[in-house]
DNA sequence: CTGATCGCCGATCAAAAAGGTCGCACTCAC
DNA sequence: GTGAGTGCGACCTTTTTGATCGGCGATCAG
């Protein structure tokens, strides 16, 4: 339940790993291929490389082209957060569907629905959670995180 | 993204519906069957009733066979919280599969993985917050809802 | 110019999950 | 005891996801 899809894992292990390779060591950034990537988490490279074009033609990476070619980040880790890479990726993310479909003839049970105005908050605050979050927080120097932090998320979102 | 199945909405509203004839007029309280359910807001009768057996089976309602029969709440609505209703219809939920599966071989780039520490602590945030909403929240005296009551149902659940 | 290396795009296929349906078994009212 | 009204469990169909393949265009080194 409320599990990322393998296409979303991929492209957040993918965006973690060119912030680090742009942003770890100054000397050594440079752009970063495909191949690169998927041998180094042992994802298949084809289904890897649509991730990465769906990014960047949404904005999020940008690409460069023949030999020596790869990707980049189209702005600053700080400045692409994870809802962000999630609806890249998945389309707009909603608890239900009611709640950004066009035709109102989709949900049967609208009418006398009782549980959106419930789900609407659960939803705002998770939404509010993982827009809040950056691809910069996922390469900090938090190697190890407690489940005291659940705290800190807490005051995120309120 | 992120969306709920329809079973888990299913679910949730028979349980609203459940916790209101059961609470909502004290003099009316009675036992309410998978039918009535089904029709008051157009879920398919069969689904329906196989979401509610498998509430029955993890404990959240109980069930009373023959004619007259029907579903109860089998605790009291204050301590039947979202995320047990989602976890009992969908599974234990985890944002990825790492976090609970029991055998470590399934994830490839665990030995690797860079965003388990982040999206971990997004998981333990979303989970307390379905844990801390309850059925009994959702019965709140909210009647109609329109798309401005985002702000109401913000307040909901403070 | 030419070849090697990359990203780009579309079509295809298999596996899994979700959604929905059917017949059987139990229970209670009469 | 009987049958209508239940819950119950196995089953099938559709959709989504994950993964793979093949060909194309761009770019750079030599």
């Amino acid at each position: 339940m409320l599990k990322l899809s393998k296409k979303a894992d991929y492209g957040l292990m993918a965006l973690q790993y060119i912030a680090s390779v742009q942003y770890g060591d100054v000397a050594r950034a440079r752009i970063v291929n495909t191949k690169e990537i998927a041998e180094e988490y042992h994802i298949p490279l084809e289904l890897l490389a649509k991730v990465l074009q769906t990014l960047a033609k949404q904005g999020i990476v940008e690409s460069q082209n023949g030999p020596k070619g790869g990707y980049l980040l189209a702005r600053h880790a700080k400045h692409i957060t994870i809802a962000q890479v999630l609806e890249a990726i998945e389309g707009p993310l909603g608890i239900a569907d009611c709640y950004h479909d066009k035709d109102s003839s989709a949900c049967l049970q609208r009418e006398h629905c009782n549980i959106r105005t419930p789900l609407l908050k659960v939803q705002s605050s998770i939404y509010q959670l993982l827009n809040s979050m950056t691809v910069e927080d996922m390469m900090g120097g938090t190697p190890l995180i407690t489940v005291q932090s659940i705290t800190t998320a807490e005051g995120v979102a309120r």
